[in-house]
DNA sequence: CTGTTAGCGCCTTCAG
DNA sequence: CTGAAGGCGCTAACAG
């Protein structure tokens, strides 16, 4: 095991400073280029590394920034970190991962640790049972940024990255109504995240439109898994409502509709139409394929980075809010082709 | 934004000095359980939060994990992560994500970055073009430990975790001949890497025991890819070469092998059965559900830091090598269901 | 253009 | 049981 490798060891050597080593490396304007040059190869003879953990220290940035995720499981997350990474990568950000596994206490022990360990911002979607934020401003008070993507909770002042959920529920909807499916019915996510509640109100907005009543019973709220699918259909049929058509708030839950309609002998798409939301890369090899809204996911990491680096650039202003929403692209497959 | 509270601020308001307060707050045994009350009531009032950037520059030891893994948008890999982190987590450590997109060359940036953010240890996978581990040496001869798990090279030093590719192979092919299969085809992955190989010859050991004689055509390496298993079945039939079960390398492999069974009207698992590798999620939903091994990829990322986590404590023998194999698991469906 | 000096916040001997 | 003092490695005034 080697001794680290320091500016003084380099300064040594060279019969000069600390500082004039450091400012060498950092191509600081006022030194020559002959000394530079010199700290250069010595650095590198010497194999010298600069030590992260000190600059952050010194410097007040740590070039690292932290990102909470439910889980790293689900491949929706996984896409976006890959989105997230791509662009900090760039920019010479180093990421730290934080899975909340759907608990708000584990989101609350995360930001701590994020903040203890000093990373310049926070890119984080709220776990499903998340109902206070406080937390979150808690970090901004300090002073490091925070933006939120996909699960945004209802604040009105923590800048965000979202898809158009209502606009894409709506176009959903409208794709089983030009299918010819009438009774539609919605399985829908915890209604106190607004993405699940404007994804209800798009899917209600595209009935109206087409002049179909909705009904109370079409929809019951379920909570983002497949077993929340299973239920949601086991229950409808128990109690004798037959859906034509199903909007399932996202892929798992789709999943588990389809499941409890193929255990119920139930054909789909010719008895019972179905299209989920969010395209996980399952959707295209079930049988049959899942009609689904393409949530980008990989540009809404991407942009959740870009929009905190302005703000992590933009020092005159760095509590602003700002809101970029992605379009979402309809995926249409074998589950709704009637 | 709020100034950072320091032990420094804690010890002005109980009158004392930075070293009692710090003594305290890591409950020290030589502090009195007064001291200790006083400034575990002052932290909390004031908002105190251990730096860890200064800890970590202090002490040597930042608590922090670094894993390389080829994409965050593999969910194999996203998996791995999963299960790396709910061990790292317990244990007080956190993770700092690199992704190497199979490039040799950002694996290489990728472990100097870990280097200068001195974590305490790397866990890593491999590029697919990775040929050369002279950076996983660098990383050891600073004393910073590698586990390296799934695709882990020809070392003979690095300890690593590993499923038992030529078990699992060998038992998927064992039950095809089970199921009373006879002409068992394979469609391989590329044949450099270990794994690959090593599924290859576990397949053939089993029709050895079986006394089933292996024939050159029964053979086609493919690329790990859907395509793959589609390109391999019509050059079978193309060439009139009907198997009546296929082992395929890995999962995608066997859907694709599926698709083309089907196109050309040929029933699974009646007229030819087939068995894949990694336990995708799809295989579950897909129609015949696909008969697999299981990966337990959760598990090998537990295991991975686990072991790296032993490395760490065990500080008399930092270097010592030890690879730990995870058995593969049968996970048996209708594909195969003769 | 380069050197001096003074910390960033924390921990840990060494002395009381 | 507590205080004083030094330093982890680096950077950034302030002086030359």
């Amino acid at each position: 095991m080697k001794k680290q490798i320091t500016l003084q060891d380099i300064a040594d050597s060279l019969q000069t400073t600390r500082a004039t080593v450091s400012r060498a490396l950092s191509n600081h304007p006022s030194i020559s280029q002959e000394m530079k040059d010199k700290v250069a190869a010595a650095a590198k003879k010497m194999g010298y590394r600069n030590n992260r953990i000190a600059t952050s220290l010194r410097s007040g940035k740590s070039y690292v920034i932290g990102v909470l995720i439910p889980s790293a499981n689900i491949s929706f997350f996984g896409s976006i970190v890959h989105g997230i990474d791509k662009i900090a990568r760039d920019h010479g950000y180093s990421l730290l991962l934080i899975q909340t596994e759907e608990s708000e206490e584990k989101e609350r022990k995360g930001i701590e640790t994020l903040l203890a360990l000093k990373v310049d911002g926070i890119l984080a979607s709220l776990t499903k049972e998340t109902k206070d934020d406080l937390h979150f401003h808690h970090a901004l008070e300090e002073g490091t940024p925070v933006v939120l993507f996909d699960r945004v909770g209802n604040n009105e002042d923590i800048p965000c990255v979202v898809n158009n959920d209502f606009q894409g529920a709506m176009e959903a909807t409208a794709h089983l109504i030009e299918q010819g499916y009438r009774n539609i019915f919605h399985i829908g996510g915890p209604q106190h995240l607004p993405i699940f509640q404007k994804r209800y109100q798009g899917y209600k907005a595209a009935l109206s439109e087409a002049k179909i009543r909705f009904q109370e019973e079409w929809f019951i709220e379920g909570n983002v898994s497949i077993e929340s699918g299973e239920n949601a259909v086991s229950e409808w049929l128990k109690n004798d409502l037959m859906p034509d058509a199903i909007f399932a708030v996202e892929d798992y839950t789709a999943l588990g509709a389809i499941n409890a309609l193929k255990a119920a002998n139930i054909k789909i798409p010719e008895q019972v139409g179905i299209i989920g939301f969010a395209n996980e890369l399952f959707g295209k090899y079930i049988t049959p394929s899942l009609s689904t809204m393409d949530q980008q996911t990989e540009l809404m990491g991407k942009q959740a980075m870009q929009l905190l680096l302005d703000i992590l650039q933009d020092k005159t202003n760095a509590t602003r809010f700002e809101q970029k929403n992605i379009v979402v692209k309809p995926v249409y497959r074998a589950s709704t082709n009637n």
